[in-house]
DNA sequence: AACAACTAGTTTGCGCTGCAAACCAGCTTT
DNA sequence: AAAGCTGGTTTGCAGCGCAAACTAGTTGTT
């Protein structure tokens, strides 16, 4: 029962598709730049700045800008909170899920 | 790269927190009552209607009313709609994930 | 040199949605 | 008879995600 109440106190923040494609990338790899994330995610430029801004403001996320060349590069990493964050937030989904496995097929009610 | 595409295609009905978990819940038994959700989820009454009202239009719970002695009790269950639904929504979470894990960790540019 | 088109993003505006709070109806206890 | 349960529904608004518009600089093209 407890474990499924925490699924309503999920982290909308990491939850939301984008966001959530976005951290569990990043878990994978030292560091991607925001057109690998694009082409990634298929989102428009204007929403993953913004998903990204937010990842940022919420200190999941460090982002560096650079110029590669001519051409400026923004690269994005984790931190060591985003980090715990996504991993975290996965257990949770896990946890749901086996947890509602366990029961018996039965109907339930409030009693 | 396109099973990661297909997060952002996530069916947001679904993955809504509070209704992951009652579409979760579901999926392991019979039906469950309003209650039953209720505690359960630890959304308010007000929520947890709301909610309910969307899954029902969309087709994937059905919602059956009746009195048991005096007192009304609200019974709801998954369609085979609702069934497909769930799973499905389950397996392309998976899959995100598991993609992800499969990366070399390196650093991810666009070219 | 001037102009169009492209790269790499950011900002803005609005429609939708989830949530809390208010409300409703009937039952029950005092 | 009134206060307080149970079992919900409706309402109002704040916040969010998205598309479109914009910014800033680079690379052809003529």
């Amino acid at each position: 029962m407890s474990l499924f109440r925490e699924i309503t106190e999920l982290d909308k923040l990491l939850h939301e598709p984008a966001r959530l494609a976005i951290m569990t990338a990043l878990s994978n790899c030292e560091s991607a730049d925001f057109t690998f994330l694009q082409s990634l995610t298929g989102l428009s430029k204007g929403n993953l700045s913004s998903h990204l801004a937010k990842l940022e403001e919420a200190g999941l996320v460090n982002i560096i800008k650079s110029f590669v060349g001519k051409i400026p590069n923004t690269n994005i990493s984790l931190t060591e909170e985003g980090t715990n964050a996504i991993e975290e937030h996965w257990k949770r989904l896990d946890e749901m899920r086996t947890n509602a496995r366990l029961w018996k097929p039965e109907i339930k009610t409030a009693t």
